[in-house]
Formats: structure tokens, sequence, C-alpha cells
DNA sequence: CTCCCGATAT
DNA sequence: ATATCAGGAG
């Protein structure tokens, strides 16, 4: 039992060679210029693909270009800019407090802890990571969205219920220089191929190494 | 745990 | 009709 744990490791080692073969230079996918915008965006793109986010920012960010833009406008005005994304009465009231607590705590500038981070609302570490990871390059932790939670278990690489959970054990199995590309590469690994309703298991690079029990043809 | 919520694919 | 989409707060 202490025996299949070099079995393990050379699981992990052939799904990560896996993803650099089949995604080398995956990375952010969520369209921004700066931190603000990439801030802006991953909270937009809670329950949302990045395509809508994408066509919506495209112009939101014309309009709002600094947090004071965000607490500036009507919260109405700011909902009708974002509605596509859904949530939208959630997520205009998050950019507007985010926005109000960087210009009242962080100088009007998004933050470069996950500590600080954290205190912004509407922020947790799903956003904080990707903020972190893709705008300062720093890796505090794993991403973990739904792809991300989905592949994580179907691999077999993760049983906890929670993300919290998923990305403790993602943090323990990867090397730390692994965690941000990795969350990128298994998101499209999740958008293309491992899919919640219809995954192709039969193009995939990895079944040899999953352990899903929900695989198809 | 529930609620928030529009758009799209099946 | 229903499931799902780069979640987070109460």
């Amino acid at each position: 039992m202490d025996r299949d744990r070099p079995e393990a490791q050379r699981r992990l080692d052939r799904i990560l060679r896996g993803l650099d073969a089949a995604y080398p230079g995956a990375g952010c996918t969520l369209r921004h210029g700066s931190a603000l915008e990439l801030l802006v965006a991953t909270i937009l793109s809670a329950q949302c693909t990045d395509e809508r986010v994408n066509r919506v920012t495209e112009e939101l960010f014309r309009k709002y270009r600094r947090p004071e833009d965000y607490v500036r406008v009507p919260a109405e005005e700011l909902e009708a800019d974002i509605r596509s994304t859904g949530f939208y009465r959630n997520k205009a009231r998050n950019l507007r407090g985010a926005c109000r607590t960087m210009l009242e705590s962080f100088g009007g500038a998004v933050p470069d802890t996950m500590e600080q981070l954290l205190q912004l609302p509407g922020v947790a570490r799903k956003t904080a990571n990707v903020v972190l990871g893709v705008a300062f390059g720093k890796a505090e932790g794993v991403v973990v969205d739904t792809h991300v939670s989905r592949v994580a278990r179907r691999l077999g690489l993760s049983g906890a219920p929670s993300a919290e959970g998923i990305e403790r054990d993602l943090m323990a199995a990867l090397p730390r220089e692994r965690w941000i590309s990795f969350s990128h590469q298994v998101i499209v690994h999740g958008r293309e191929l491992c899919r919640a309703r219809r995954p192709l298991c039969g193009r995939c690079p990895l079944e040899p190494d999953c352990r899903s029990e929900e695989k198809t043809i």
C-alpha cells in the first residue's frame, strides 16, 4: 500500500506530460489589458462562458477604465452593461464594492496579495488565484473552477467535495511551478474534450490514466 | 444549503 | 424542458 505511491506519482507525471503535449502554451482566455480588466472579467465569468464575457467586456472596457468609473455610474447602468453575463445584480454590486475597496484601502490599484484580494467583495480563492497568477505572475494556489473540479475528479486527482479541498489536493500533488499552467491546460481540456455532458473520451490523450466511471466511447 | 440569472446546446 | 457555463455570499 505504500508500493502504489510511486505508481500514483508516475500516473500524475504521465497526465502532466499529456497536458503539455496536448495544450502547449495554454493560457488565460479572458481578454484583458490590465490587472483591473482581468479582475473585472474574472468576476463576470462566474457561471458564464468566457466567450460571452469577452463579448461584453469589449464594450465595457471602453466605458469603464478606472475603479472610479464603476463607482460613479448608477448601479442600474452598470447592471445593464453586464446583464447578458447573468447574476448581473450580484456582479454589479461586487464590481462596485471591489472598486470602492480598492479606492479606499489600496490606493485605487488591484492588490497583488492573496490576503488583500480576498478582502474584495465577489473575490474568493478562485478569482484571486487567476489575478495573482495571470496579472502578477504569482502562484499562491491552483485555480479551481467548474472545469478543474470536474476533470480532477474524473482523473482521480481529488475526491474532495469542495473547491477548497480540491485545491489543497492539487497543491499537494503538483509542483508549484505547474500550479498556474495546470489550471489553464485543464480548463481548455475540460472545455473541449472532458466536457460536463458528453465527454469525448475517444479523443482524450489522458484516457489511459483516467479513472473516471463516466467514460463514453 | 440556497440564491443569484442570462445564453446556449442538447 | 433541462443542463451547463473560468463562483461567491448569506
